[in-house]
RNA sequence: GGAGAGGUGUCUGAGUGGUUGAAAGAGCCGGUCUCGAAAACCGGUAUACCCGUCAGGGUAUCGAGGGUUCGAAUCCCUCCCUCUCCGCCA
């Protein structure tokens, strides 16, 4: 949620940030909504400060023990119309609060302009592409030669997308888990386990509500989401909390189920591991101070990024240009890895600066040292990494002629095997 | 799930309708004292919003939301959370 304050002063960056993400801005009816909001406030105050007064009055009165009857009826009128004010104030408020939840953060100016993913830049690659001397094959057709992931009994159980791991594959997953957050722990994040159903207030402070609802599962009858990634416990954790300053940064990593809907996306992208109802993730959260959040974004987005130079797989890093960045971000980079068998990219990892966008929501402020005050944070989030496509990525870069697998090196002190047959 | 107790400022903890944004103590910051420190003493020590160029003024906030009242931390209702006991249980 972007402040009111700045959008009243600085409306037309607004705008003009919120068309470069491609949205229509409802700006003009917040600056509407704010002037009633305001007038309503100066009258209700004035009033009321004239009822403080007399109430006080009155005490004096009848403390003296003279009859305070009259001065009391006076106040009759006063009180409704503190009550009328009120009222119209609770629902100005209520609708300009509505429209401010649909105002996207705006794009920081390093961000290249844009409007579809073919805007996206491309920023970075590394590792060589592989190639063979026998068709690589994609990771479904391996994984159901070696039985290590089920998705028909998947199908059964749960649904489309909810696939059993079995054996040497679940091993495989959960080898990465650990090496995940081993390696995040050595950079610095704190490990932590977290609820991975939230309720509606969590949901609205990382701004999945009311932005992208369909992407949640619901149980409706406790009114709790399923969390679509580790970003919304795990930042609500410092929800209406402040920090000192030094404490800054603070770094988690988060490991979590992740659950998505992925309502409407059916195609030729969501074959094997590619795209999941349920899937596993280590997300990487940071607070930070305003001054270094940008620095803070690139130390992330290396974090990521060392995770898979050490697994050996080769990837690219897109900068997102400002209409393809979403909503609740200023500047995004998503690390994808390439998957040989299908000669495409999978989207490993997104790391973003939400600014204040999310701790505004959240009120995580911390006290500046230099005024004493408190002011919001920055908060930042990146996978570190997401599971099945990784494992996907694994499964189709070491794949052998006879439709074996080789576990990457970094990862045979976790699996304790190194091929999978 | 049942029965009971309770939620007050950074913390401990007073306060059951009328200068209570809120006693007292602790902590923290500043000052006096000291060669310096401790102790002692003095002063300061919330947040948000509105008006104002500033100085400053105002409103709200004692778990959350409603209600009663001229006036609510204090009375009533609903919800949330914590603790104790019972039941159930990985």
């Amino acid at each position: 949620m972007l402040d009111l304050k700045f959008i009243r002063e600085n409306a037309a960056l607004v705008k003009n940030g919120i068309a470069a993400k491609g949205a229509d801005d409802n700006i003009d009816a917040i600056l509407e909504g704010d002037e009633k909001r305001r007038a309503l406030i100066q009258e209700g105050e004035g009033l009321k400060a004239k009822r403080n007064e007399v109430s006080a009055q009155i005490g004096k009165m009848k403390k003296a023990g003279e009859d305070a009857a009259a001065v009391i009826k006076e106040m009759d009128s006063v009180k409704i119309r503190i009550q009328e004010i009120d009222e119209e104030l609770k629902v100005t408020e209520e609708k300009l609060n509505e429209l401010l939840l649909t105002v996207p953060n705006i794009p920081h100016p390093s961000v290249p302009q844009g409007k579809t993913p073919d805007d996206n830049q491309s920023i970075f690659e590394w590792g060589e592409k592989r190639t063979a001397d026998f068709q690589l094959r994609p990771h479904w057709e391996i994984i159901e030669k070696l039985g290590i992931i089920d998705f028909e009994r998947g199908s059964k159980v749960s649904g489309a997308g909810f696939p059993f791991y079995i054996g040497k594959g679940a091993m495989l997953q959960r080898a990465l888990i650990n090496f995940f957050l081993d390696q995040a722990a050595e950079r610095g994040y704190k490990e932590l386990q977290a609820p991975i159903v939230v309720n509606e207030e969590s949901a609205r402070g990382t701004g999945q509500i009311p932005d992208k609802e369909d992407l949640m599962y619901v149980a409706a009858r406790d009114n709790l989401y399923m969390i679509p990634t580790a970003e919304v416990p795990v930042t609500n954790f410092h929800r209406k909390e402040t920090f000192e300053e030094k404490e800054l940064p603070v770094k988690y990593a988060g490991y979590t189920p992740c659950f998505r809907r992925e309502a409407g996306s059916y195609g030729k992208d969501v074959r094997g591991l590619n795209r999941l109802h349920q899937f596993d993730k280590v997300e990487l959260v940071k607070f930070v101070h305003p001054a270094v959040s940008y620095d803070e974004l690139e130390t992330l987005r290396g974090d990521a990024e060392r995770l898979l130079q050490l697994l050996g797989l080769s990837y690219r890093v897109l900068l997102m240009c400002t209409g393809d960045m979403g909503f609740t971000q200023t500047k995004k980079y998503d690390l994808e890895v390439w998957a040989p068998g299908q000669q495409r990219w999978l989207e490993v990892s997104s790391c973003s600066n939400f600014e204040t966008f999310q701790a505004r929501r959240m009120n995580i402020k911390f006290k500046s040292r230099e005024t004493g005050k408190p002011e919001f944070v920055h908060t930042l989030n990146g996978s570190g990494l997401a599971l099945p496509r990784v494992v996907a990525a694994i499964i189709e870069q070491y794949q052998t002629p006879e439709g074996k697998v080789v576990v990457p090196k970094v990862l045979h002190p976790y699996t304790k095997f190194t091929i999978i047959e």
